[in-house]
DNA sequence: CGTGGAATTGAGGCCACTCAAGCAGTGTGG
DNA sequence: CCACACTGCTTGAGTGGCCTCAATTCCACG
């Protein structure tokens, strides 16, 4: 059931056999959480870091005025809060955008891994690193792009990150989001988004029908965001 | 001459004179890179990752159309680029805001560090948690927060981030970055960035001129921002 | 004393926001 | 089986935060 993190981390690098068998035995049973549930609350000091293993799940922040801001989304084969191994104490929430299988992997686990797993730590090291490389390319989405780039630039993203676990099908995949989460996560008003969409629409760019979304022009969309997976460190080298 | 990162580091566990001779053992020669000159290019595979002694430094992302977003600062005992190491190719750019003193650490080294020394892996990986973390407030901060509260959050977070390394007296500090930088940080614009500065003087929450910077009334500052230092990982505890 | 970068100020405009209402699809209970 | 509620999407109207353009002042420096 952890195969959408496997296939994630050997996008990146070549596991080995017995690697690959330590992290399945290093997980727990599934858990499954309902569309709109906490996950991980803000200001918790969590034992475990969990893994999706399907749906979408986001990290979160509100405010004191109750608007929110989504600072990560999480397709299957994220972890949603490895980071809480080191960190200790989390600065924000963790919550399930649709339905959502979970699997556990307790932070004594893991610090056995970095006690004698050295090339398993650096692929967990590395995981954490990519979620921060997107963090970077969301302010600069955020800072100095269109709301139209930055939508633009968020599908190709999600379409990407979807890919590499498998679940597009040519131009088309699943996005169980609202377009009040997604206005959540550019930090746009659900307005504003709506328009733009519809804009992406009109220009034939993109179909997006309740969650299943399709990529009509993708010529179009990575030009309007300047799209460069780069960030999304694709390459297969050893680490 | 790696003082800053040890006492960084020292702020989050304890660290053993083994492991903090080894630190300094690791690192290279000094090297002194003057204002507004590039540390590391767009694009490029370091072979080595490079540690802040003194000066601000920046990541930075420069669009089509010219402008620029940047990602991050760096303060003395930041690393710019420790997640080069295990990402490979940078996505980014990193320049020189002040004059800056840098020291360089091999990945040869670092990989090395990852073989034998579990608990100094687990404290550099700490590092770029507390990146990521950082990321994570300034996409809050842009998505959610008026000009105001995100400039007041930044000074704030400067601050704090200063004073752990030992570069603050009182509220006063020294930040030799001109408004056009600020307001690529903050991803608004010379004229706003500006503006809300002066609002920030009239409500006497703060002086800036030139490189120095003194918040005279932190509590108003901490509120305009909803500041919680939460995210900057201050406690000291074993990891 | 001229030069250039940084800070400041004014004017005008647009992008994105808020408020508000209408519509469509879905589920629920009488 | 239909009234009703609820959630999500859409649209209109008006506002305002932040932007751009442009000019001026200030100051460090050669």
């Amino acid at each position: 059931m952890i195969e959408p993190l496997i296939r994630q981390l050997s996008h990146r690098d070549q596991l080995t056999d017995a690697e690959k068998q330590q992290l399945v035995a290093s997980f727990n049973d599934q858990r499954v959480v309902s569309a709109g549930q906490e996950i991980v609350s803000d200001g918790s000091r969590p034992m475990f870091s969990q893994l999706l293993v399907s749906g979408i799940a986001g990290r979160q922040k509100i405010l004191a005025d109750g608007s929110r801001q989504i600072t990560a989304i999480h397709v299957p084969g994220d972890f949603m809060d490895l980071h809480g191994f080191l960190l200790k104490r989390l600065a924000h929430g963790v919550v399930a955008i649709s339905t959502c299988v979970l699997m556990e992997i307790k932070h004594e686990t893991l610090r056995r891994i970095t006690e004698t797993s050295p090339h398993l730590t650096r692929m967990l090291w590395l995981d954490t690193l990519i979620d921060g490389s997107v963090h970077r390319e969301w302010i600069v989405a955020m800072g100095r792009r269109s709301a139209l780039a930055q939508i633009s630039h968020f599908v190709c993203e999600v379409f990407v990150r979807l890919r590499i676990v498998g679940l597009t099908k040519e131009f088309r995949f699943s996005l169980p989001m609202t377009q009040s989460q997604l206005a959540d996560a550019l930090g746009l008003s659900i307005v504003h988004v709506n328009r733009n969409l519809q804009s992406l629409r009109k220009r034939g760019a993109l179909s997006w029908d309740g969650d299943h979304v399709e990529i009509l022009d993708w010529e179009a969309l990575v030009a309007l965001a300047e799209f460069d997976p780069t960030y999304l460190c694709l390459e297969m080298e050893p680490r």
